[in-house]
DNA sequence: CTGTGTGCAAACTCTTTGCATAAGT
DNA sequence: ACTTATGCAAAGAGTTTGCACACAG
């Protein structure tokens, strides 16, 4: 059996993100840029590669003074990630946390704060996988390292 | 960079558990045998390993017709988790699971159906981990391969 | 008896939804 | 204008907690 790099299913690539592309970004996703939208994008994908929950990024617009609803920020992370700009990423607990960065990666989590940091998609590999059950195929490998205090 | 075997801490270990031992599995972790506990437990031990939640353990309960309450499966999960005789999984969305298998091994998920089935931890390697940040330690590698039809 | 465990209901957290209003094209 | 998005508040899931009663040792 053959070592498979983890991560995700392919996704449409997603364009540089500087300043003023997010409306370009949000029109190429079907998706009106909005104020609200436009505010949300920026945040998340105007400076580099992020880890959020709803609340984190509510907080954050507010605190940037653009009013929004966190009923909308809900919403809009799920459009995001239903048009492959976000990938959920599954830590347990309650709370769902989205990643800006689509491309094959997974990830450390620090428990004690519950924080994520990305370990690039080229430098782990799996090995040993058996075959998945019949009409079963893989969507993508999920590797979380929990990282404690030493 | 050497391979690594995935899985939890090292844990005490678990002793066989057929029918009569649970009182001894339960009072070895400290936990008095309760009509209830013992219920629980027989349930969850007696036969195999198992993936549950709290709704799916209670409804069996109840349909083996014990009389326990959702809150008190939701504590004894815990407190079986906290005895080392469980482990959760992290599988993402707002569900606990809980494996009765404390060994080394990893999951297949098939989303479609919430499924949980076991990786034999003797199968899976993962190699290329990088160091973690300073002051921190692996406490285990959680690997989910996701499932979908084909 | 004494202390621990249980059950119930209420509280809590996170998330989703329905519907009137606002905004984009 | 026409359609889609937003905001609010309420509902919903899953889970936890406080406290009186019950039970194991």
């Amino acid at each position: 059996m053959t070592g498979l790099v983890t991560g995700m299913r392919s996704l449409a690539g997603r364009p540089g993100t500087r300043g003023v592309e997010i409306g370009a970004l949000l029109r190429r996703a079907n998706l009106r840029p909005t104020r609200q939208r436009v505010a949300l994008a920026t945040l998340l994908f105007g400076n580099g590669d992020r880890h959020v929950t709803a609340e984190i990024l509510h907080e954050e617009a507010v605190a940037a003074g653009e009013k929004v609803s966190l009923a909308t920020v809900y919403n809009t992370l799920h459009q995001f990630q239903r048009a492959g700009l976000l990938r959920e990423i599954a830590i347990g607990g309650q709370r769902a946390y989205f990643d800006t960065n689509i491309s094959n990666h997974n990830h450390f989590f620090v428990e004690a704060e519950g924080q994520l940091i990305d370990i690039p998609g080229s430098s782990i590999r799996v090995d040993g996988l058996p075959e998945p059950p019949e009409h079963l195929e893989i969507s993508y490998i999920d590797v979380v390292v929990r990282l404690v205090s030493k």
